[in-house]
DNA sequence: CGCTAGGTTGAATACGCTCAAAGATCGTGG
DNA sequence: CCACGATCTTTGAGCGTATTCAACCTAGCG
């Protein structure tokens, strides 16, 4: 797939979702900023439903995602499929471009997604004058190992009914983090099928697990406009064993841990 | 869990097999080695069955495994546990440890295992000294990612035969890559508890499961010993639709790719 | 207005689970 | 050296969660 790059331009004054993301758990510096920003000159808007990276691609480009969803998935021969991990806005795909340009898994967009696409090179030159920056990139992948690890937990040793509990809560948990959704709904641009796809459920099962959230007063689902309200989010968490510590509090540990993030000077004095 | 730490001396001038790993994807300069040799400064022992890191922990080390294999798991209120991957000899345990002291799943050993232990700093050093043994860190991170795509795959998607199956061939593969096993057979300390908790199975099925794999001529168990022999590696392949590029393969494209790990200079010029 | 993609429901089936009990194997201590 | 307990493996039987198949419904769009 060739994606066509425009300029970015970010809207009315926001930071991108990824600094937004980044600043949340460790508060950056100005210069931080800027220097992030280089990550995101280029853009591209990919439209709903398509594959833009396929398994086997030999791509060495990274991707933030800006406004929309995509997701990571499998495809196997009896034309099942398995959703490894979402993309959500300040999520970055193919975070390995550069040690790994052989794309392992398909990309797709489950809505018009918008990116800014960056060469890995940038990084390289990025964290070397910004040795903080590389730091939170780590955090970041460190993260996203834990996002995926939960995706395990929940395949491998939860019932249809835990499992969309949590993942339901994962997903509006991510979604705050950026503040892109309110106090208990938020916006899913995804299809049962998708769902079915990302639990390991048949389509008529997820339905069935759905409806029997709303039945027991628990989520609400507005069909038109894919919204997704999670009505009791404590007995949610309970009934899902959802830990919510394995996607951020890093904020807290800068004193108990003698190398912290925030002991690192965000300004490296290497001379280039 | 306290540590004992004693100092590390590799057996008969072997190289550690985190060094052979690198080395299989990417041949290492003579340098490169000796500065990789830091991190095997410090190693433990650890018996078999100990749980040694504990989520909730603030760990800020990271460990090699020299010998014997530890896994990673989450365990669920009903008892059950999760297993979310292993880890081999070669493979780093906590390699997001700088970033994350706070550990985000337990680890626990299948067998006395021995380790190195450095603590993340050193990395950053080796790092800014060698940029290319960071992006070969990369590389190793970027593996695991896939290797852990791959668990979701198989418990989503696949049938309990078809897990096994995949399992079985992606625990032989890792083996090989580190040159410790032979032609068709390899030393598994785990139990079929610990493979039912792999595979989100209950122990009833999964020995059923093997016991099936074993009547159709697919693999050989020899109990007290623990080996796993793998009698037709084909057939295995194709009943698992696995597909082995997902763990290596970088090797062939220093040519396709314009910033590959061969352009890289080994050895940076950067200024202290 | 009719087509298509997505959502809903019922019924039969199957894969994998739980419960239960018995066999192996190994380490330990008498 | 054997007996005992602990841990792991094996097997049977009944059950339940989730699947498959099939049909119908609904909303959005040309």
């Amino acid at each position: 797939m060739k994606i066509k790059l425009i300029s970015y331009q970010s809207p009315n004054d926001e930071f991108p979702p990824l600094i937004k993301k980044l600043n949340y758990i460790q508060p950056l510096a100005e210069e931080e900023i800027v220097a992030l920003m280089k990550l995101h000159e280029y853009s591209a808007v990919i439209d709903e439903g398509t594959v833009f990276l396929e398994q086997g691609d030999i791509r060495d480009r990274s991707f933030i995602v800006m406004e929309g969803w995509a997701y990571r998935y499998s495809s196997l021969e009896n034309g099942n499929q398995q959703v490894i991990n979402y993309y959500l806005p300040g999520d970055v795909i193919s975070p390995f471009a550069l040690v790994m340009p052989k794309v392992t898994y398909s990309v797709a967009t489950t809505s018009k997604l918008q990116v800014c696409v960056f060469e890995p090179d940038c990084l390289i030159k990025l964290f070397s004058e910004y040795p903080r920056l590389a730091l939170l990139y780590g955090w970041m992948l460190g993260r996203e190992d834990s996002s995926m690890a939960e995706q395990v937990v929940r395949l491998g040793r939860r019932s249809a009914f835990k499992r969309t509990a949590h993942l339901l809560l994962e997903l509006f948990h991510r979604l705050k983090v950026i503040g892109i959704n309110d106090e208990n709904f938020f916006h899913a641009p995804i299809t049962q099928q998708l769902l079915a796809d990302t639990l390991g459920l048949s389509i008529v099962h997820i339905n069935r697990t759905l409806k029997k959230l709303q039945k027991e007063g628990l989520i609400n689902l507005s069909k038109q406009k894919k919204e997704i309200c999670l009505l009791d989010i404590e007995k949610l968490k309970q009934i899902a064993e959802y830990r919510i510590y394995y996607l951020d509090e890093i904020k807290n540990l800068n004193t108990t841990n003698k190398s912290s993030l925030a002991d690192i000077p965000s300004r490296s004095n290497v001379m280039q």
